[in-house]
DNA sequence: TTCTTTGATGATATCGATACCATCTTGTAT
DNA sequence: ATACAAGATGGTATCGATATCATCAAAGAA
């Protein structure tokens, strides 16, 4: 910077003036100032920046997985509109592991964000406590957890269970099953499962959770595989609700394979309506969650929280949307 | 920090060297200072520590888009092994467009990342003369471009599009089609129609491109619509090349709905070989892509970096397999 | 015994920007 | 003509770690 200052004639408060806050500078100045930063190639040194201002311009994000559209679409979303504040991302994924998960915010941390993003909404003790500690605003999202961190993003999982599994009894079903993947640290899949078991509660007409990921297997293999279960293991099964979209492609394609009728014999519900799942693809009766939304609202508020504003304590419920198409 | 090193009785070098460089500290000190460092809830500030050691441990990646699962694998294969050799990723995404691709690279190169990883394979001057002018290591990818920027992992997207054509060609099809969209700055998507045309040259039988992205609009939306064009003008077509499994899968999804038999009637092949191509999903034939292995062999070209190897000239080449399913 | 080596530790300058305050000019009100 | 406000600019301490060099003790070699 020095170098530019010298070059222009000026001292270095004024050119680091004019790429931040160019109207304390007169026009002049200013021009002769820019004309010096393209002719040297000259680009602001956050880090140093970072740490003389005290702001750092990070959000830091620690997401389950990138794998699958479902948050990815929000990451998008997210880091989209940060760029438009000055902002920038830094992303991690736990793969669905809370120990990593805490990992991670540790390391980022360490880079002072102005603000976390979680996608998860249950964390270690470790983690909730380094998020105290360093007393950064975070925000959780796709589920509005009974008792946030500090703000959060999302919609009620177990309501959505619920009211999908409704849907399909409403269209006449009798024998309704649920299919998930059984992982550890993943709340928001057995939130669904409650929301399913809130409805079906005392028929209990069946359930499949699937172990955890097999490296080299995919949604719509657990699907696959689930189907063959639960006709196995309940023949007179109907309706089949799915944690996933993923799952429930794989349930849709077997059924396809085996010749079962959709939804004549055989219902089936996703959840997410990725874009696979819509018109133009298998049109897949589903869960419709806005993830690019929740994102742009996350952003909302992380910009917020810098403007001043305590963010503490706010909910922000997206919804969901139950869409029926071919499948039910 | 120096507040820890209060706690402990000892000079903030030795708690600097307890966090980094743990063995040139005696075991006894050690034991003392981590304790102070827990009990205090200290987390180095890597911004300063970044400015001191001219080292950010930060990577930055700008990518086309998150969106399609496509580069969320590499991303993910990237950042996973990154976190391991204890580097973060800062990423950002330019919807497929070079300015706005100059303009991240621009912003992340602000924060003085110690490679950089582009997803794109050509790029505005502007991108190229700042990255020179920083003079970071930079890893492309998806692409061998034919003169790289410094290093690259990728493969040969036109030789791709060939071998995908010539195989609809030997499975007996007389008339092949393209299925695009057209996006200005798309340069793999020409690359894999520019192999196409290799192999159909003279013969020509009929080349779709869909206009760039409307709002709302996925891929499945544009495979149906594709068909239907390709169907209206040239009703003779019996194969399709898509330039994407998004696309591939719209294009099949509205095939069965018009009741044409594939592959019998219409042999249908995708690009990329995504989860929901794979057996148990729709078993499209289609050109399958390491991603997460672009992520990892880009990751060990960055830490090589690191480590003071030049990686300027570099090409791994990670190549393409065309899958044979039930769609060809 | 003396000299050298090795390992552990600390003091201090430094990285590159910005916050803060001081200075100086110019314009306007009295 | 004087006082004062407002705008433009610069000097310097500072953010929090690390690089570098200095110091000192203990161990081994001559």
């Amino acid at each position: 910077m020095s170098d530019v200052a010298r070059d222009a004639g000026v001292g270095t408060m004024t050119v680091s003036r004019v790429l931040r806050d160019p109207l304390k500078v007169s026009e002049e100045t200013r021009q002769t100032v820019l004309a010096s930063v393209t002719k040297l190639g000259y680009v602001l040194d956050e880090t140093a920046a970072s740490l003389s201002s005290k702001r750092t311009r990070i959000v830091g994000a620690v997401v389950s997985t990138l794998d699958q559209s479902i948050f990815s679409e929000t990451v998008r979303g997210l880091s989209e509109r940060l760029q438009t504040k000055g902002q920038q991302l830094l992303v991690a994924t736990s793969d669905y592991s809370k120990d990593k998960e805490a990992e991670l915010i540790r390391t980022i941390i360490g880079r002072k964000p102005e603000a976390l993003v979680l996608t998860s909404s249950e964390h270690s003790h470790l983690a909730e406590q380094l998020i105290k500690l360093a007393k950064i605003p975070t925000v959780e999202t796709w589920e509005i957890p009974e008792r946030p961190i500090c703000a959060c993003v999302g919609f009620s999982n177990r309501e959505a269970g619920r009211s999908i599994t409704k849907h399909l009894y409403e269209t006449g079903k009798k024998k309704v099953a649920f299919l998930g993947i059984d992982r550890a640290d993943d709340t928001r899949g057995s939130l669904r499962k409650s929301g399913y078991l809130d409805v079906t509660s005392e028929k209990h007409e069946g359930i499949i959770e699937l172990q955890a990921p097999k490296a080299g297997f995919f949604g719509p293999d657990y699907g696959a595989m689930g189907l063959i279960s639960i006709i196995d293991r309940w023949p007179d099964v109907d309706a089949i609700v799915c944690a996933s979209d993923a799952i429930a492609f794989g349930v849709y394609c077997e059924a396809l394979r085996r010749g079962i009728r959709v939804p004549q014999e055989l219902a089936i519900s996703g959840f997410g309506d990725f874009d696979y799942a819509k018109a133009n693809g298998i049109g897949l009766t589903t869960v419709h969650i806005d993830g690019e939304k929740i994102g742009h609202e996350t952003a909302n508020l992380v910009d917020k929280s810098n403007n001043g504003v305590e963010i503490s304590g706010t909910i922000i419920d997206v919804g969901f949307q139950v869409i029926r198409r071919q499948t039910s």
